[in-house]
DNA sequence: ACCATTATCTGACATTAGTCAGATAAATAG
DNA sequence: CTATTTATCTGACTAATGTCAGATAATGGT
């Protein structure tokens, strides 16, 4: 990392923070305690969640959020009741004071939106949406998080599932699970297997696997990208790992195949410098092998 | 304003407050009161300043300070002594040790600015870097606000003493204040005349004056950016400021003299919708003369 | 020398934020 | 049915933040 980006970055932080910091502060709070306020924006947003949701999303204990919400009740802005199916816990909602109250904290974020853009020309003012677009692009790109995790965790599964659905959509003739060349979450124990899993803010948003063929070979296998952060390069990133968990691995080649229809993969792997290689396996969906020394 | 504007500010708001919010928060302050680390951070920028300008900076309450302060020099981090000039005031510093705090967090600073470039590849961490020094130049450009004041005050007559030391450095032949054309702040009191500042952040950047010349018509005289901002359009925003002003005032023509040399203003002037016209005075530093219809 | 002003300090508060160890009640596993 | 777990609440704290009305001392003007 050079100098010179961190000191780009560091201005950045500091002019933007100036400028968008105080609208997170208590300039917004009208009059509240900031924590109240935060959590009656956090309820228009999100309105009749569980407590145990929001003491997450906000990072409280469940004692002071407890407080919180007695004194936002007793001020009418909000209502808690237990939810119907597991009456430990207790949902909250605004009440209509609450939704007056949530409502101008919006108009206030909005004239805070507005007072940034109104001083600008037409020209400057579609510069600034369009840089503030791509930044906010790229750190949702850099918030991304890539690990090894196990393959068979909810979170796996559940991409896994997405990858399946997305292939069987795609492929001619669709795709079952019980076709040529599987992939079950065992496969994925080491030292036989491994399993990366991508999260956003928490959310699982793309996964990989690294399949052992043989001493020295392993197989990459179902590399996915939910659609929300596509265009983001996380394809590439998540190969890079399981790259660098296969050179940990002992592993000297990497091999994979690929259907058809995948274009966008087909360019991906060339472009990290798969080369195009002859079959080497019998997986019906197949249309291309790749193989990469790595 | 456009919704979808406001919504894309917005968005980006959450985006980077998340990110960006986050180092400005608790997280930064590494083990010590967020009040202490601010002090400390602030100091390490600007070493050496009186409390009355901290006080200022930080928007703290005299009292607060004092006791922050009071607890800093207790831990050994900064020292406190009379000013010589005026020993009312009190003059702060960082120590060796105070140094060796605010050295802990700007590397810290350091650290999470880099983390936000690390996951990235080489284009988009390229593509984040120009996007975040656009959006910095245009917030600076938003964050300028323009008004109306006394042609005499402090900040006006640095203004205008960096004008004409700026044009006696461009004009052919230099520029001395008792030629043609004269202007003197007794010019800028309404009805006879208006002087509009541009600020930014409470620093006079920019400055602009309407003197009349007769009930329907007002001369523009004395625009003027500091070339710390420029490429910002401040110029246009301080002419469209001082043609409100004078709409307001009855005036229905606008005039304007300028140098040849001086070859980005005839543009800016035109591009405003000023048409050359024949010579309205003797102004010897003057070789086109302009107007407007307001 | 006198008075108003300025910069800072002090005491006395009030509020907000945050933590922690139980207590309570509902759900769930065995 | 019992033991454990889970979600929440309560009491008892501490620390941090912030406010306000004087007190004090230096300065500047007259």
């Amino acid at each position: 990392m050079v100098d010179q980006e961190i000191a780009q970055v560091r201005r950045f932080n500091r002019t933007v923070s100036q400028r968008i910091g105080a609208l997170e502060g208590s300039y917004l709070a009208l009059g509240r305690p900031l924590g109240e306020a935060r959590l009656i924006f956090e309820l228009g947003l999100a309105d009749g969640s569980d407590l145990r949701d929001l003491r997450g999303r906000l990072g409280l204990d469940s004692g002071y959020l407890s407080r919180l919400v007695r004194s936002l009740e007793a001020q009418g802005l909000v209502e808690v009741r237990p939810a119907p199916e597991d009456k430990r816990v207790r949902r909250i909602g605004l009440t209509d004071a609450g939704r007056a109250a949530w409502r101008q904290y919006d108009e206030r974020s909005d004239q805070l939106a507005s007072s940034l853009l109104e001083p600008l020309t037409v020209s400057q003012r579609s510069r600034l949406l369009a840089a503030m677009a791509e930044i906010e692009r790229l750190v949702r790109a850099a918030n991304i998080e890539i690990g090894v995790e196990p393959a068979d965790s909810a979170d796996s599964r559940e991409c896994l599932e997405a990858y399946y659905a997305e292939i069987d959509r795609r492929f001619e003739g669709g795709f079952a699970l019980d076709g040529g060349n599987p992939f079950d979450p065992g496969d994925a124990i080491p030292p036989s297997g491994w399993f990366v899993l991508a999260r956003l803010q928490g959310e699982a948003v793309g996964c990989g696997a690294l399949k052992r063929l043989d001493v020295r070979t392993g197989e990459i296998k179902r590399v996915w990208v939910s659609p929300k952060v596509r265009g983001l390069g996380l394809a590439e990133r998540i190969m890079g790992r399981l790259e660098c968990v296969a050179r940990n691995a002992g592993f000297t080649t990497l091999k994979l195949d690929t259907n058809r229809v995948l274009t966008e993969a087909h360019a991906l792997y060339r472009k990290l410098g798969y080369r195009e290689t002859e079959r080497y396996n019998d997986n019906p969906y197949a249309h291309f092998w790749f193989e990469k020394a790595v």
